[in-house]
Parts: C-alpha cells; sequence; structure tokens
DNA sequence: CGGGGTGTTGAAGCCTGTCAACAATTGTGG
DNA sequence: CCACAATTGTTGACAGGCTTCAACACCCCG
C-alpha cells in the first residue's frame, strides 16, 4: 500500500470507495529511492511521471545567484511533488531530499483518467492542491511577517497538523519524528541557522516544546499555536467532518 | 470583451479558437463594481461564482491578529481571483480592490463544462493557476531572502511582466500605470511603509525607476531585474513560443 | 578513534523597524 | 475653482532583531 498516507490525507476531507483507493494504487508504475540529500526533481528538468511522497521527508528548494537557499515547502508522505507538471514545459525549483525518500511515480494520464471518471476522486485530488496552495501562501506570511520566535512556533504548528493528517504524530504531546536539522528550518523560515538556534532555545526555555534529535515533542499545543498566531482554518480541514482523529481544532 | 485581457493572457502560451474565446466571454453572468479600498471576497465567505478581473487592481490580503496585514499577490486584469473555490469551503484570506475594480462573475460550473469540452482551454486554465502559483513561491523568496533593495526591484520586475502580458505595460521604458501605495508595496514585501520610502529613493537614484503619482517607468530593465535576481523563466512564458510582444526575455 | 555534520555560544555590526513630525499630493465639498 | 481634510510620501534619530563571523562542543557513524 504506498498510497496509504495519500488515502489517510484524503480520507479527513472525503469518503473513497474501495474501487478509488484500490485505482490509484494501481496508477503508480514503480518506486524509487532517494538519498537524503540528493535532488528528486531538478530545476529546468520535465518529469514525464508524477512524483508521489511514499516515505521520508523532502523539500521544495528554490536556489539564489548567491548560493542561497530558501525552502517553499515541506513534502511528506502523501505529499504530491508534482501533480500537474504536463502542463508546464519545466520545473522552476528544486525538489531535495531531506531524508532519505521512497518516490512513487505515478502514471499522469492515468491519474486524468481516474480523475475524470470520479468526480468525488477529482474533488479530493483538488484539494490537496488547493491546500499546498493555501499552506504557501501561509510561508509568505511567516517569512514577511512573523518574528523568528513566531515564524518558527508556526512553522512547527503547521507540520503538525500535516503530519496528523497522515498519522505521522498525533494529538498527545508524545514526541514524534521530525527530521530536519536547524538549517532546514532556517532555509524555510528565512533565518539563519544561528537564529533558529536561537529561537528554538527560546521556544524550549518557555516549555512549550522538545526537540533533540530528530525528535520533536509539543508541550504545549496551545500556547505554542497562540505564540504562533496558528489558524487552522487555512488547512481547510472541515468538509467531511469525520476522520480528525486526535487532531486539535 | 470583458475577457480582452484574459485572453491575451492565454493567448501569450496557446492558440485559443474564436469559438473557445467566445464561449469564455459568454460564460460571465455579470459585472460588479468595487470601490478602492473595500473587499471584493472576505476570509470566511463562501463566494458562489468565480471572480475574474476585469479592470482594476487588487490584492489578496491576509490579516494577522495585531492588525498587520500581508499581501500574497497583486491581482490585475486577467487574473482569476478564485478559479477553483468550489472545491473548499470557505475563503481563507481576503481580496481587496487596490483601486476602483470591474470584476465579472463567472459560473463555475459553465468553466468546468467548457474545459471539459476543450482540453485546450483546459490546459490554458490549468497554466494560469501554476503560475499564479510559482509567484507566489517567488514571493516566498522575496520574503524570506531577498534585501529590501532586491526584493523591491523583483516585485517591479514581476508586475512589469505580467503587465505585459495583458497589455497594460510594454517593453519600452515608457512610464505605465501602477496604482500601488509604497504602503501596498509594504504590505507585499514585508517591510514598513518608510522602509519602502527609503528603498524606492534608492532604486530611483541609482537610475533604475521612476515611480510618481502612480506611474512607474522602468529606466534601465536590464540592470534593474539583475540587482533584483530576476530569472523571467518561472513565469513560463515558453509554451508556444510566439505572442511574446514587446517582452524582453 | 577520527571526522564530518550539526548544534551552541559570544561579540560586533548592520539592516530594518519604530516613532514622530512635517511636506506633498490627492480628493472633496462649498 | 478654491479651501480644507485626508491620504500618501518624506525625513531624522534611535532602537532592536537578526546577521555575520568565528570558535568550540556534541554526536553519530564508519
Amino acid at each position: 500500500m504506498k498510497t496509504r498516507s495519500l488515502l489517510r490525507k484524503l480520507r479527513n476531507v472525503t469518503v473513497l470507495t474501495r474501487e478509488e483507493a484500490g485505482a490509484l494504487e494501481d496508477s503508480i508504475m514503480r518506486i524509487e529511492r532517494f538519498h537524503a540529500g540528493f535532488d528528486i526533481i531538478s530545476e529546468g528538468s520535465k518529469p514525464n511521471a508524477v512524483h508521489l511522497m511514499v516515505s521520508g521527508w523532502a523539500a521544495r528548494r528554490k536556489m539564489l545567484e548567491n548560493g542561497a537557499n530558501q525552502f517553499t515547502a515541506f513534502l511528506i508522505p502523501g505529499d504530491f511533488c508534482d501533480i500537474h507538471v504536463t502542463v508546464l514545459a519545466r520545473m522552476d525549483h528544486n525538489i531535495t531530499a531531506i531524508t532519505n525518500c521512497e518516490i512513487a511515480m505515478i502514471d499522469g494520464e492515468r491519474l486524468d483518467e481516474l480523475a475524470s471518471r470520479s468526480s468525488n476522486l477529482a474533488r479530493a485530488l483538488w484539494w490537496t492542491t488547493l491546500v499546498d496552495e493555501a499552506v504557501l501562501r501561509e510561508w509568505v506570511v511567516n517569512n514577511g511577517q512573523r518574528r523568528a520566535y513566531a515564524a518558527v512556533a508556526h512553522l512547527l504548528c503547521e507540520m503538525h497538523v500535516r503530519l496528523c493528517l497522515v498519522g505521522e504524530a498525533d494529538g498527545s504531546s508524545e514526541p514524534f519524528t521530525f527530521p530536519v536539522t536547524q538549517e532546514h528550518i532556517a532555509n524555510a523560515t528565512g533565518l539563519t541557522p544561528v537564529h533558529v538556534n536561537r529561537t528554538l532555545q527560546q521556544l524550549r526555555g518557555d516549555g512549550l516544546i522538545r526537540l533533540h534529535s530528530r525528535q520533536l515533542g509539543i508541550l504545549d499545543l496551545e500556547r505554542l499555536r497562540a505564540v504562533a498566531g496558528f489558524e487552522i482554518e487555512y488547512l481547510h480541514l472541515m468538509p467531511r467532518g469525520a476522520g480528525d482523529e486526535g487532531i486539535e481544532r
């Protein structure tokens, strides 16, 4: 079940039939593995398959002339790297593996077919795209308006919810795997690694989080969300009303 | 021809038949007018029509608890405010009129129909969506990595190209209408109005732009793009290869 | 045991924010 | 068409958040 995470995510907002789920699974042509630090998709390339994250973490990465990197998204299991690439000629950014990753290569045309046969599935796939966009807008806010302390907190809140959606975390204060370095957080928030370090120390000192050896524990979710100005509505989890296992609203 | 700007934009990347163009025009139910400063669509609302910018400028605006505003896009003629809203329950941000605006209200279902009948049109609409997303990623970079000077320059470069695409500017150094206040630029770049002012003075002093009474003249496009680190590829203008009237690559 | 990546700390400086006042421009009503 | 008000743009002084640079500690892995 390489689509396990994806299905779990979709089922937060819709009901999928066994057939729809099976068809998704069957659209996978093969699995590819990438080592941490390597590019899964490179800027300028033209992917000939849709890439779906099966396991591991990756990042959308834009490079600047001066060598700086800015992430525009973290990709976790269940996320598409490039649903709809077929429309555009070339990738305008890189997708880079943060940890070792398993990527499902999906036949794009077959996916289109499935969507045209099941309006329900089409809507669900649309939903993932639009939520990705909403997250991206929130990243603009993070980089533009929030101070380091709130920005880092917000990022942690976002990832926590998204991880919950695919079952990689739960609503408790139990630590979950959070395999990014402080430099990765810096690339995501537009801060320097040094300042991320100091900011994390503050968050730890304030009793909001625990973050050690790639394990993140959220000690006081309510307060963390408060300092982050995190409002969960932008993730659009409402539609079905069920399936929100353990995610605090 | 309320779809004039949209058609002009789409024709930069594809060929549209007279029928396709006519069908788009016919999908417009009515035109609504909004005064500068007012919300066209509000956070939390559920639009029952697709909104297309016909004339004027608007902005996607996210509000923070402290009252701060962050823009996540400037909308100009030919841009959709919310193509695909039907998929999500509610707007997670505001669309605010910067100038007086004319908005075409389009029947969403009819638009879906058109797209399903013409894969060419569907692709073109997809293209607009994906370019909007690419622009959004670039805004993350702008807010995260670029210094004020480069960020403002980049924003001007982006708007210049986009205005060219719909015929509101050309490739010359002739001034064109650029109806935003320094506060708007501040909201877009994550800077304060005061600092935007100083940054614009620098850009003017360096002989790169002229900006007075809502008219922007780009005096040295090449140098402006250089200081901005502006690389036009992210706007994905290639596909058709023609139609790039006066836009410098 | 060694080495590279990662995390941590300190000092110094700069970019940008803040506050506040004033100038210029635009819009409005008489 | 002028006068006034409101908005927008401009300037200066000062503060502060974050960066930069550099050194060192830690940890995991071969």
